[in-house]
DNA sequence: TGTTATATTGCAAAGGTTTGCGAAAATGTT
DNA sequence: AACATTTTCGCAAACCTTTGCAATATAACA
């Protein structure tokens, strides 16, 4: 039978104590060429990896992360969750990545798992119905760094990274303002959330400043199906608009498939500006023209933030990534 | 200063032994109804969590599961990926997700990782560019299940669940030989995984036996942008095809960028039919045919036969998922 | 040779939990 | 009252690692 590789073993085969090939495993000037060779040696035979389990025991350092999602198969997020992935994995880190469903009991079950796991840092996208902060606080409290992203509580206690979202509607205004639009039809997501309201804030305010002759209607949809639906309301009164605005994805999705399903063609029946990480906008015909939120960029600036936090202890901060118009046919 | 909620500061402030915290927290019949209710109190006031790292050393047996993928960014992974974390919180188990970025030495990283976590089980969808399953063999030998999904290695040694793909294929063929298409341009990903020789196989034999009149020319796309390459390329040549097949979504997206480019329309021009988890099909107009490939069955599957191999220790085992398809209005 | 400095190594505790086994206390039996 | 049972609890080892400190061995020096 094959004897596990641990540290004891490792010293009873070598007829040294445990101190001593613990200490040569890690380079310790203390211990002679001689023995470290041996011990590494054999560690290698053996296949030595130390127990993760009993280093943070001992050491009470986890090399954990936790992820808090809405959900991963979201348009932004998942992209989100691969660059967190990919930095976290440089620095020597790995990830457990838990989604709440928008259902805040589970978001909180999702927390004490991490803490649970004695991560060494959370990262959290709220679900539209947190309304608690509490068990955050808590969470906080007990020593474990948060780091909130897109969807971040509006109170300037926390750590946060996040979209200029006030700059994003005003550059959708400034860019309706431009093509010339006439009526515009917005849709947004929860209007619980805050980059909901920053978004349509910056729109609104941003919209009127420019041009009081330009209509603006806005709706809510929560998700894909009520934004088509929304869509479709709107395409099929008597007058209607001569652009649709979508806050996210999700709702360029929802608008896409009712404008086709409507057979109207983009641009000329109708134009489209979303909000949008580029994927969907760049498989359309024309393509649509977005202003961009990449989830890549966010997520590498989150974990950067994280680390700071991590070495220097900040306890709020508020990080922001500036967005840009990219331009299909859509308009 | 707040007293760490571990059993043994709850003994003392009781007065009572660890081992009988520890009994009483679990509900262990030796222990009296008054002791479990004091030692439960506090438990509770403290917010006591047990450390799971100090359990796990104990019993060696850990809550957390590994996933390792080539990338959570793709239009079939990451519903996957949500659909086991989802089942895997039912069953009280939390998941750590890895990317490999089709880079062997990532992957092999990343397994290292997993064991070094100490997790209980692993899923795998393999690289492209794997060969050597040493590493996975001496995982699995250090008693960690892995579970193979999508992205399997041939050979029957491994436990593993996947769709159907010499059906898929078939199905491909009978849908083309239905509709009557004589010309089929197919594009397939990468030839050394098995999933793409199945298809491929299943496609090609299937369309030879059902008519010797059609004609079917294929080529490789690794990505979305060689997908549009091709596609443009094909759809250039002086007797263009009938009909495209695309293997899966990155292709399908290359394809219909193609098309959009050149200003073909879906199905009078060209037909288009593909594989997908029919979230891109369904944005197009007309919206694509497709066979369905549901990421989030093939979750909930493996998760099951991760559980099944867990209780049973199974170690060779091959679930299949049928697919269907679903239509549109591309062919 | 005795003394001191230096290079190596080992001891033992700590981190929090689980669990077999034995001890003490309470209850029951004759 | 003496004994047998049952109920309730505590002891202590084990899981594996890290690390301050003490111990030993070796070399250096006077």
């Amino acid at each position: 039978m094959n004897t596990k590789a641990t540290l004891k073993n490792i010293a009873t085969m070598l007829g040294i104590s445990i101190s001593t090939v613990s200490r040569a495993l890690k380079d310790h000037p203390d211990i002679s060429l001689e023995t470290k060779k041996k011990v590494r040696e054999l560690a290698d035979l053996m296949d030595y990896e130390p127990n993760a389990f009993a280093v943070y025991l001992r050491t009470n350092e986890s090399k954990v992360l936790g992820l808090i999602v809405p959900e991963i198969s979201n348009y932004f997020y998942h992209s989100f969750v691969a660059a967190v992935e990919q930095e976290a994995r440089k620095k020597g880190f790995s990830l457990i990545i838990l989604q709440s469903g928008n259902d805040a009991a589970i978001e909180e079950a999702n927390l004490k798992l991490c803490k649970l796991n004695r991560v060494a840092g959370i990262f959290v996208a709220l679900t539209s119905e947190t309304r608690d902060m509490a068990t955050f606080d808590r969470i906080k409290s007990s020593g474990i760094p948060i780091v909130f992203f897109d969807k971040v509580p509006e109170d300037s206690n926390y750590v946060k990274v996040c979209l200029a979202d006030r700059e994003v509607g005003k550059l959708a205004a400034r860019t309706i303002f431009d093509k010339k639009k006439k009526k515009v039809f917005a849709l947004f997501g929860n209007p619980n959330i805050s980059i909901t309201r920053k978004r349509k804030q910056g729109l609104v305010d941003e919209l009127k400043k420019l041009s009081p002759f330009i209509e603006i209607a806005t709706a809510t949809a929560n998700n894909t199906e009520e934004a088509l639906q929304a869509t479709l309301d709107a395409v099929s009164q008597k007058n209607k608009p001569d652009l649709i605005f979508c806050m996210s994805d999700e709702i360029l999705t929802g608008t896409i498939m009712a404008i086709n399903k409507k057979g109207l063609k983009i641009p000329k029946d109708i134009g489209v500006l979303a909000v949008s990480n580029g994927f969907i906008p760049k498989i359309c015909n024309p393509e649509i023209t977005y202003i961009e939120t990449s989830g890549t960029i966010l997520g590498k600036k989150a974990m950067k933030t994280l680390m700071e936090v991590l070495e220097k202890g900040i306890t709020k901060k508020m990080d922001v990534i500036e967005s840009k118009l990219v331009e299909g046919g859509s308009i």
